[in-house]
DNA sequence: CTGAAAGCGCTTACAG
DNA sequence: CTGAAAGCGCTTACAG
């Protein structure tokens, strides 16, 4: 069975093509009333859907955007992604997500391959790895958000966290249970990762405020493989923390899996908060405390400055980023 | 600055647009290797990027494929996803991925916004409730492939686990324990969802094999809100099951949070086994005993059997359905 | 109120 | 070895 065409649709009804396309814009201003219930016969008798390639073509607009998430495997990425999604969907636009697996030359694989396939604009949890790029799609005024990181030197709107805040308040939480030797592991900052350079940063001076001396053995940011010999190694020490921090859910989880492998007691032998929500906190054993970011208000924002971006055909921001306030829920496991 | 096209190139490069037709599709075959080079360069230089959306309506083909999950929720759409793309993304197909949340309504209008978005096949999880625009895709030869159900009278192959097989597993796997009343609980069937169907009944089935009587007060399929409800229930008779069989993740979650919130001990007040793998499965406390499926060999699966009535045009297949082995991992909840 | 014409940015026989 | 022409399926001024 072949593709039916709006031209077969104005054939068998007997209009041009453009009527029928006026039909199928709503344009029906001047369309009679006769005409337009043809149409619509023949439409539904033949089963014709409009070919929304063609119509991008011509309007230049293919109603639909990116996502390029630096990982997948973070909550954070996909509850943003649905909130963007449900934003998107409420005003018609279509949503494309894609991973970029914490590596630039697949963000840039991704970012090449969107922009090919025209879309409106794009929404970018940025590796870092793509400077050049990045400005090039400022230079030529082509629609942009960062979310979650920012960029130096590159000047978007970034949506994000109150890092800093957040570390104060598992500092602060863990101090009011009476903790004052308080560990953090993030995973690798080597790239320069915006959250986890913040929360450190938060770490320390909540510390400060608190008057309790910062300690580099407390202090740990590796890759996610060596989280669980990094905790050992921390824990062997004279003086071991009596609470750590997990710099977000990925590093909380391989804490868990490690206090579970030694069967230590939380929060008795160590007490654990992460930041980040995880699907099981509320009921692991004990039921984790974290720091719940506010993700789908953060989606939400990330999609409608896109869309304003794009509606405006105003892309220039001052690079000003928006930042959101994080969420303690005290649980038992602190 | 204007997007630059096919035309701008070819003015440059004092060559014809078909000729940088040619090279764009690696068509050197009678290029002279100077022509070459200087498209070579100007695209370079221009940053020219071709416009896919204006290939596409040519070529008839987006390279594109469509996924459409039932329930994003269920940790298998997502793994399955994940499968599905590398292999597409190996062979330069893009994936999009579209989540119809139960609801045929969603489901319908995912569909006709792909196809009209003219991606060149589907994967569709079904949910059962659009018996006419399935055999409507398979009458006008559309290639698609079914994921995780089959629908009654649409010959269309489906990818599945054998599901009858991993309630004996389940089943087998409890008696071992010792336990002989054994309890299953799974989401809803009223839309006749294929594995919850094939569980139950495999369920039945091996009790038989094992000379267990059935009893209706062990079997239950509910709403997911009303899981803990039912549960609770169930272990207020007389004789409650020693265990309690989830016949899915989001099931076993459930169950979860009612033996954390009851003070439970697994397994000793009550075994827990759960059908589908969860993330935190190894490291809760205790670990949980799951049956997983082969969700990566299922995309994996799913996405060549497409690709293949993509390539050969021939979307007929005896909907024969293709069967995966479940896999017992025996933990400690058992 | 409706139609003829041009055009979106490509690709593809075909001619030379 | 390269170019002119037609066409993919739409939309959009514009004319009448």
């Amino acid at each position: 069975m072949k593709k039916i065409t709006i031209s077969d649709v104005a054939k068998q009804a007997n209009v041009s093509r453009s009527t029928v396309s006026q039909y199928l814009n709503h344009r029906f201003d001047y369309m009679g009333e006769k005409t337009r219930d043809r149409i619509e016969q023949v439409i539904e008798e033949l089963g014709y859907q409009p070919n929304i390639v063609a119509r991008s073509l011509k309007q230049k607009s293919t109603k639909t955007i990116g996502v390029i998430v630096a990982n997948i495997l973070h909550n954070f990425s996909t509850e943003v992604s649905r909130a963007i999604e449900d934003v998107c969907h409420e005003v018609d636009i279509h949503t494309i997500i894609c991973n970029a697996d914490d590596e630039p030359k697949k963000e840039k694989k991704y970012i090449d391959m969107l922009r090919a396939k025209q879309v409106d604009g794009l929404i970018i949890f940025p590796t870092g790895g793509n400077k050049q790029l990045y400005q090039n799609m400022i230079d030529e005024n082509y629609p942009v958000v960062f979310v979650d990181r920012k960029v130096d030197g590159i000047p978007v709107s970034s949506i994000m966290l109150d890092n800093h805040k957040s570390s104060k308040l598992a500092v602060d939480h863990c101090v009011e249970k009476g903790y004052d030797q308080i560990g953090i592991i993030t995973t690798s900052i080597i790239r320069d990762v915006t959250p986890r350079l913040e929360r450190l940063e938060g770490y320390e001076r909540a510390l400060n405020n608190r008057g309790i001396p910062i300690r580099e053995e407390y202090k740990k940011s590796v890759e996610i493989e060596s989280i669980q010999s990094t905790l050992h190694e921390m824990l062997q020490q004279d003086n071991p923390p009596q609470a750590v921090i997990a710099g977000n859910d990925l590093a909380l989880i391989e804490i868990l899996k490690y206090v579970k492998g030694h069967r230590l007691a939380m929060p008795e032998d160590l007490a654990v908060l992460g930041i980040d929500d995880v699907s099981f906190a509320s009921f692991y054993s004990p039921p984790i405390t974290t720091i719940a970011q506010p993700t789908f208000e953060m989606g939400e924002k990330a999609a409608t400055v896109l869309l304003g971006k794009i509606q405006k055909q105003e892309t220039k921001d001052e690079g000003i980023d928006i930042r959101f306030d994080p969420m303690l829920i005290p649980r038992e496991s602190t």
